[in-house]
This record gives C-alpha cells, sequence and structure tokens, in this order.
DNA sequence: GCTTGACCTAGAGTTAACTATAGGGATTAT
DNA sequence: ATAATCCCTATAGTTAACTCTAGGTCAAGC
C-alpha cells in the first residue's frame, strides 16, 4: 500500500507545503518517486514522519533532525550518536514537562484569583494578599 | 525598591531587547520611567512581566497577551473575560501535558530501542519486530 | 570638564518554519 | 480529446519574536 503526498498530509494533519518542505529539507530522502517524478509514500515512510514529528514536538529543530536521518542511513556505526541523541531528547522532554507543570500551577493560581473576583464582584478582595495581584 | 532594566533581564533571564520589545508592543505600559525617560521597574512590574511569561509559556501570542494586560487596566468590568482566558489557557496547557507525555513515551520507546541495538552491536535485532523501527 | 557606562529611540536585520504563487506536466473522467 | 485535478519545481513572501545598529542623552566618577 502506498500513498500520495496530499493522502501522506491528510493523515499526519499537515499539509503538502510542509511535506515538501521536509523533503527539500533532506527530512525524507528514502521517499521514492515515480518515473515522472512524483513522491510514493510507503507506510515506513509515514512511521518515520512520525519520528520526525515526535523529535520537532520535542524542540528540536529541523536542521538536527536531517542529522539524525543522515546517521539512519550511514548504519549502525551511528547507533551510539543516535542513541545519546534520544537520551539528550528524553532530558529535554522532562525539562519541558516540569517547566509546563509550573505554569499549570501558576494558571490554576490565576484561575482561583479571578473565580474569587467574580464572585465577589470586584478584583479588590485581593488587594491585601500577600500574592502577587495583577 | 526598583530595578533598572537590565537588573530585570538578569532576574527574569530575558536580554534587554526583549524587555524593550515587551514595552514596544505594549504589554507592560505601567513600568514607570524618571523625568529623563529612563524606565524604572517596581516589584509589582516584575510580578506582571512572570505572569506574561507565564503566558508566553502557555503558547500565547504576544499580541493576546497585549489584550489581557489592557482588560487589566479597565478594571472589574472585564473580570469575566479574564477569567474565561485563563480557564482557555489551563486547557491549553492540559493538552499540551497530554502531546508532551505521548511524545516522552516515543522518546522512552526509542531509548530502549537503540539501547537494545547498542548491547547487540547492530540494529539488525529489531528486524522482525512489528514495531517500527528505523 | 570630560570620559565612561548605562540608558534611550527608530528602524533595519535575523531566523525558523512554513505558505503561497507562477508556470508547467501527467492522469483521469466525460 | 479536452477539462479537471492532482502532481511537480523554483522562488518569493509571511510571521513571530526577537536582535542588533546607529546615533544620541544623561548621571557619576576622576
Amino acid at each position: 500500500m502506498t500513498y500520495s503526498i496530499s493522502e501522506v498530509a491528510k493523515e499526519l494533519n499537515l499539509t503538502v507545503y510542509a511535506l515538501r518542505y521536509y523533503d527539500k529539507e533532506g527530512l525524507i530522502p528514502f521517499v521514492e518517486r515515480t518515473p515522472s517524478g512524483i513522491r510514493v509514500f510507503k507506510e515506513s515512510d509515514i512511521e518515520a514522519l512520525k519520528i520526525i514529528q515526535c523529535l520537532k514536538s520535542t524542540g528540536m529543530p529541523i536542521k538536527e533532525i536531517k542529522g539524525f536521518i543522515e546517521w539512519c542511513s550511514e548504519g549502525d556505526s551511528t547507533l551510539q550518536q543516535r542513541y545519546d541523541m534520544f537520551l539528550e531528547r528524553k532530558a529535554a522532554v522532562e525539562a519541558q514537562l516540569e517547566d509546563l507543570n509550573k505554569t499549570m500551577e501558576l494558571i490554576n493560581h490565576k484561575c482561583n484569583y479571578y473565580k474569587t473576583a467574580l464572585d465577589a464582584g470586584t478584583e479588590d478582595i485581593h488587594k491585601n494578599n500577600k500574592i502577587g495581584n495583577f
């Protein structure tokens, strides 16, 4: 089973433009073409794109992802680099999760702040709080 | 106690450029100036900047944050809007946390994949796995 | 009184990651 | 066999959020 670029775009929830851009940037050099030059995506290409999306969502820039793709095509000699890269990504995501949890705390705090103010009809209810009002 | 722009930058871990940019974009209209035009930051200004950083980290663009700042200066008549905004931000962060947790799962999966491959000395160890290798 | 260092504004430049346009080829339905 | 629809490339344009530069002001120390 193979897929056209627009089918892949729909499936992965990104645009045809973006896919072509990824190709141009060297993220998917393994995608084959028909004799007339049309891209033909295999299942394994879609799996690779999912990994690319995953790496992107860790905040990794496209140029670095390209480096990883190159390592993949170089075979077992780059296994250590690739492992190290994923450990690094893991640490990055852990840090992001920590930050986001702190953000969530503050947001929750503000939700309570405004709920209380709304119930009282005025923000003045918080005027004497040590907690930063705004 | 008041602070100069460079002290605030250091404290909040951002640049002087960024602070002036925020000011230009209307995020901190309440920051006062000396007669000669130099910005003088109060504690409450720093607190406000922390909220701004928090909103930014939820993915909120600066123009929308500006809208919130305007609501703040309009008083109690905008309490409902501000409450709704924070509820919306809370939902956004919840979604981000969910995504990031999924990302973490895949990353962990890949860490194991490469650990196993590294121990075996070759990626071929995964060739017959249903799980997408790459 | 002059140099130094921090501050100011206006505006140009940067970067990433698309997004869109123009111009053209191939395949499918009628 | 022709119109519609999808595909292609190359290249220009967009956007957000800074980042930097040029040119100038101002207060403090020597």
